[in-house]
DNA sequence: ATTATATATGTGCATATGCGCATATGTCAA
DNA sequence: TTGACATATGCGCATATGCACATATATAAT
């Protein structure tokens, strides 16, 4: 029993053993699109440090991948890896009604983009870290 | 507290996030059993106690359902569960040589099987629980 | 350079989890 | 009713986890 191999995949269960990583998987696997980390805050309605703790999570469990852009960074599920494209599957065909308020301000985030590229920023102000503090 | 069925969905995740359980329910995804505990604690090695913990906790997550027969209790997938049913296919179909060990443990132990049930009691001692002290 | 903006993370605290030991509970057989 | 045996669990301890606040880092715009 190669105990390496089993605890990356109890790895992957456990990455997705969270609502709110569950829901960010969801977002990706049903719109088949990378995401920045502001469409997601705006699309789940979780702060800003939330968001960004846990798709470090599923960075870590191998889940996602990773792309900056200048100021954005974009997330995608990582598809190459067969455990991974197997679960989004199942994860595609759960109830779209759990999620329809995640989908609904998705899209509605997503008419943001200019040219298929984020441009905007944290719409939900209440979601932003709040405003710097002076050195 | 009415959970959520988001919540539900996350709870069978986590059920599955630990080795010993994803050996569990792999054992009878693939062998389409119901299991006793004495026979899980011989195909996979590890203490009865350890065992009885981690089938309550499927059971908990409603993965698995139970079934007393006199001194013995069967173990078996609730595939009635929609959610369930999807996972034990994504888990039969994981690489066999993962569990090939549990997998080797379990039809030796399943040859001691006497008219299809079990009559056997924990072989490999030293998991069994200590003897018990006099009262 | 300085500021604005997008994203990431250190820290502290409360709580949850995992594990092993010992022992309890349930059932059968003598 | 007692003993043997299959299974379940209370408990204590060490460690892990989750969360929110504040702030750090990275990049672009002025």
């Amino acid at each position: 029993m190669t105990e390496t191999e089993l605890s990356r995949i109890t790895d992957v269960f456990k990455a997705l053993s969270d609502p709110t990583r569950l829901r960010i998987v969801r977002l990706m696997a049903a719109n088949d699109e990378e995401v920045c980390v502001c469409e997601l805050v705006d699309s789940l309605e979780v702060p800003q440090y939330h968001v960004s703790r846990h798709l470090k999570e599923l960075r870590n469990a191998r889940l996602l991948r990773a792309r900056r852009d200048g100021r954005w960074v974009y997330y995608s599920l990582d598809l190459t890896d067969p455990v991974v494209k197997e679960l989004a599957e199942v994860v595609r065909r759960f109830p779209a009604d759990l999620f329809r308020e995640d989908q609904k301000n998705f899209e509605q985030r997503m008419t943001l983009r200019v040219g298929g590229r984020c441009r905007a920023g944290i719409q939900k102000k209440h979601l932003a870290p709040n405003v710097r503090v002076r050195k």
